[in-house]
DNA sequence: TCGTTATTTCGCAAAATTACGAAATAATAT
DNA sequence: ATATTATTTCGTAATTTTGCGAAATAACGA
């Protein structure tokens, strides 16, 4: 009895993007590979950020589970892209979801700032 | 030598709110309290999610060290809203990380879709 | 064939996350 | 003062994440 809530597919797909952009290094590969024409190799991420190949490709995997990223073979090379169906699906999903609160000026909520609210540094 | 590489404070922050709305609970609460004027107590969500006050507790001590959410005792209850100034700042820095792929039709990258391809279901 | 280069897989250890029950805290009502 | 209600903190166990080195794989060139 009292049976599981079930999420909506929204709010799963939404934490399983978050989850795959929860780390620097992730949201370094996405943010490079998200430009222009910007294709990638698992070397150039190595090089660049000096940390284990082991630990890029586990990376990349995690990217290319959530479906962020897709490889082809280029001889001994993986060119790394951006899976543009899924990261426009990504897109949408966290604008819809960003864009629910109204912009509109005055009290949304009628709090005065606590304490415990902290700002970004 | 060969000194750790310096992530951009955007990424910093990207990652950081991506890790705060990586599970589905956090989810669901934010997506709650962005709507029109709501704000929600821990015992909604343990209703609503029928998940421990403790677990639903560690949830929202989260999203508020991510600065996300705020809030304010009310009497035995301690009423929980959007901190408006921090979702606005994590909604411009989401919007921008993923409108940096122009949204035109055409090879951005020239790849052929390969097998490791896979939509989200 | 034998190196070389790029990459992944494997195994492992350290750290973090998740979920829960029990106990503690805090505000209110009786 | 005692009970009630909402919530947090604490301790704990199970699981996941992270990062790395070593070994394995794959493509290419000499």
């Amino acid at each position: 009895m009292s049976e599981k809530f079930q999420y909506s597919n929204d709010i799963i797909r939404i934490s399983k993007f978050a989850k795959a952009l929860s780390h620097p290094v992730r949201v370094y590969i996405i943010k490079k590979l998200s430009g222009m024409n910007t294709c990638c190799y698992s070397c150039d991420i190595v090089k660049e950020l000096k940390i284990a190949p082991s630990t890029v490709s586990q990376h990349l995997k995690e990217l290319k589970y959530a479906g962020l990223i897709q490889g082809i073979t280029e001889g001994p090379f993986i060119k790394y892209c951006i899976n543009r169906v899924n990261w426009g699906k990504a897109g949408y999903l966290f604008r819809e979801f960003f864009g629910e609160l109204p912009v509109e000026e005055g009290d949304i909520c009628d709090i005065k700032l606590a304490e415990n609210n902290k700002d970004i540094e």
